[in-house]
DNA sequence: CCCGTGAAGTTGTATATACAGGCTAGTACA
DNA sequence: TGTACTAGCCTGTATATACAACTTCACGGG
């Protein structure tokens, strides 16, 4: 039934483990590949493949010389195109706010207990909140969380941490899936967001899974005024470790 | 200068060249580790790091006691997430047709100039076209190509091969950047598309990279009603030789 | 005090070797 | 004729070994 995995695979999940555990932080050392010789009892190279693997997949930094370390890259999205809007805007240097509008325990119905892969009424929490940068309304999120997932939900100041934040701080998620329209918005998120009537908006609808099973569903709509996504594609191969040019945008933005 | 490559990136360099010079099709055989070990006097462990490399990075795909072969995953797109328009419409197993509004010579200025890094004035292939689902118009393309990168684009029939796959078939290409927006068009976008007044369109702003520097910028315009982009993420070491299942969306899009 | 040098530890690469397990084709046998 | 088996090739993993290059740090000479 369950297939022994390869040495270097436990290797690559013990390291993966102690990261999402919290004991090893981003920056730490991790062991090297001789200490691993030692304290595991495996061959250097089966080592090295496993740190290797970590290293190409993002979770750790190698710098010949110095050693293996826990990557922060990782840890602030876990995915890249999936970044939470408070790290967003406080990597452009600007302040995040948000203003919680709702926070209540609902039964799925419809679209979201479909989408949540449930019942007609299982309990979830819905959130609807506004998030500002620097005081201007560029997110409207409307989340539902499932209930049995994130029992402390209903208690949480969302004021404080985001959701995003939060629910990722609970269970790491895996897998997301999402989907990005334009469309002109009714009055309600009109008000929500402050814009003129008839001005676009780009609505992401997200679902995020932990443990093989989606836990949240969220609409969040920007306007289209103050708001874009942008992404950047390099093809694999393109080894991780060398130095990370991520810049070279933001001149087409402006 | 030029530091040496290390042997299994030579071996990698060397397949990758074959493949995207069509010397290799995809589904053909990739030489074995033993056939590499003979002819490109490495041990075996080196050219079985260039073919597992190659086949996480899904260039090709292995099947333990049969051989290595090349993977047709990748030459549809490139890049999952930057796809052509005619092949998206072929995965639904609708009709795609286009129109080509424009296709001539012009200096870059202005924007393009500076999103293509060139000077005012350099040569630049102007593309308008627009492309339609089953004779719906979904799709307005707004491209400009470096004349120097592709001397036959003036002559191209762009109404039977997309400038996407003409582009693709000139040389890979290697880096792409996009941004996504939201807004209400003017008349013109209007007129193309044949939308109502008032409705939203989704933006795509998206430059791509060929041996190093931009070749192509181009502006698409997407009926807000009729289209949306997908966008699916997993986690890195989710190995890809288990089965593939990209499947599991489509039920939210409805 | 400063600088160079070298030792020790680290990653990066390359090789030879070994065994396990999957797949295929051909052969021997019933 | 058909079936079972096996030889041969393939990938997948694991180990021991070796050398190169980089980083840090301590030590010693100027």
């Amino acid at each position: 039934m369950n297939q022994a995995k390869p040495r270097y695979q436990q290797l690559k999940d013990l390291i993966i483990g102690r990261i999402s555990s919290g004991e090893l932080q981003p920056a730490d050392r991790v062991p090297s590949e001789n200490e691993l010789v030692e304290s595991m009892s495996v061959s250097r190279m089966t080592a090295n493949r496993a740190l290797r693997e970590l290293n190409d997949e993002g979770y750790v930094d190698r710098v010949a010389g110095r050693g293996t370390f826990v990557s922060d890259y990782r840890s602030q999205s876990h995915l890249l195109e999936v970044h939470n809007i408070a790290d967003e805007i406080a990597l452009r240097g600007h302040a995040h706010s948000s203003q919680v509008m709702r926070q209540s325990l609902q039964h799925a119905r419809g679209e979201v207990a479909k989408a949540l892969h449930v019942e007609q009424g299982t309990d979830v929490v819905h959130l609807l909140l506004v998030h500002a940068e620097n005081g201007v309304p560029i997110q409207l999120e409307d989340r539902h969380v499932l209930a049995s997932f994130a029992p402390g939900c209903l208690q949480q100041d969302f004021a404080a941490v985001t959701p995003s934040a939060y629910l990722t701080s609970i269970s790491p998620l895996q897998e997301a899936e999402q989907v990005v329209r334009a469309s002109v918005p009714n009055r309600a998120v009109q008000k929500y967001l402050d814009i003129e009537d008839g001005e676009a908006c780009l609505v992401v609808i997200r679902r995020t899974w932990s443990a093989g099973r989606p836990v949240t569903f969220a609409r969040l709509h920007h306007p289209g005024s103050r708001y874009e996504l942008t992404g950047h594609y390099t093809p694999p191969g393109t080894s991780r470790s060398t130095s990370s040019d991520v810049v070279q945008l933001e001149e087409l933005r402006q």
